[in-house]
DNA sequence: AATGTTATGATTGGATCCAAAGTAGAGCTT
DNA sequence: AAGCTCTACTTTGGATCCAATCATAACATT
């Protein structure tokens, strides 16, 4: 897999995203190795890993078309990151915190109380944030044992609004955003508390109910 | 894709599988096309497709070689399976069991029952109860309200050994499997009964449960 | 003798060509 | 006029060709 391959598949990726491609439109291969300007090997190459990660889907016989989806189907991916997200998170929880992970955990809930201690949120911390949140789930992953969890988790982060950093989105509300990173902090917290006590069933529902904060927790806190 | 490219695909599964190709093994596109009398381009296709579910992966800058898998490994992946369907038992339970749902749930369950009204296991049976374990499954992942629990659940049992029907293996001591499957007939029936009374916890942890048993209860009934 | 550099060989990635399968449209038949 | 069939065109899948990149080995220089 050169670059060049991979940026066709992010490319690809990045316009069905922003809707260039519409859900259930057919999607041919000519036409998508014109947009792009390459020819249709790479394309059929992105094709296969794009249907694999679940953004295409196969068009009767012949083709692929984008996938639909539905409110319930972003809801559910979500969940699927909280479940398997608190797996990764019990487990840990029962094989023991070792020394050095509680060290890199601290850091970056550490790194969450700097941003916030202010106050409030202005518009670069937004990455600041997205950044460390990525890192403090993905040491969590990591470590759990096997990079399996890692792995279902990576290719159900390829649904759009399924990953754990497409938490922040209104940079209009920024009291809003910091309410909520206030409590996603809170629950970073309790789950690094809940690990260091080998509390596995509690880490694991706090994972879970992390999972929710991009989601439901907008109205909530929206006053 | 075509069925010949689908077969390419499924035949090189197989043979990485069967250990035709060692894991850590550095794998050449060349040397498949030839083993599987195709050229290198439904090859490399198909290359893509196995780096998705997992079985191959980038070998330095260059090419693929075959994924090994841990003791952890598996264990970790029998566990992601286990959680997914957990959730999608629960999510089931919460929206409420239809009619039609119950019933086909049923005819399996009846199916199981049949199966292993005679008191013993021959080896033909084994097909059976894959088969019936497979629709058992399938009925109640696919009724949780999206496909994307189900999308999950399918790459993970790429991996080896992680996939359901994947139970049975010892046809020489059929009466040890002959428990194994009464167990699992058992704990298909509380899933069951769980769904229908709405007890979404109770069918998540049953279901959870469920995925062991291909793992550990062997040493448990074996005497 | 060891290390760095260059050259050659192996292997992958991209483009193009050809064949096969599918779809749509037009014309014919009933 | 409706339906069926045949044909032509579109699109995908497989094979091959060419270019680019990486690895290995040999040779030269310090």
């Amino acid at each position: 897999m050169s670059s060049s391959d991979k940026s066709v598949v992010s490319r690809l990726r990045k316009l069905i995203g922003e809707g260039f491609y519409q859900p259930g439109e057919r999607i041919g291969e000519v036409a998508v190795a014109e947009q792009l300007g390459v020819s249709r090997t790479p394309v059929r190459l992105a094709f296969r890993t794009l249907e694999q990660e679940g953004l295409l889907q196969q068009a009767g016989k012949r083709g692929f078309m984008v996938r639909e989806f539905t409110e319930a189907d972003v809801l559910c991916a979500v969940e699927v990151r909280g479940v398997l997200e608190g797996l990764a998170a019990r487990r840990l929880a029962e094989q023991g915190l070792s020394q050095e992970l509680d060290a890199e955990l601290q850091v970056w809930i550490q790194k969450g109380k700097e941003l916030l201690a202010k106050g409030f949120l202005e518009e670069r911390d937004v990455d600041t944030w997205s950044e460390l949140n990525r890192h403090f789930h993905e040491t969590i992953v990591g470590s759990a044992g096997s990079p399996v969890i890692g792995d279902a988790i990576a290719r159900n982060n390829h649904l759009p609004f399924a990953a754990a950093d497409s938490i922040v989105i209104d940079s209009e509300a920024l009291d809003r955003e910091y309410r909520k990173l206030q409590l996603a902090q809170t629950q970073h917290e309790l789950v690094v508390q809940a690990l260091r006590h080998g509390e596995g069933a509690r880490a694991e529902m706090l994972m879970r109910e992390h999972a929710f904060i991009g989601l439901r927790y907008g109205e909530l806190l929206g006053l």
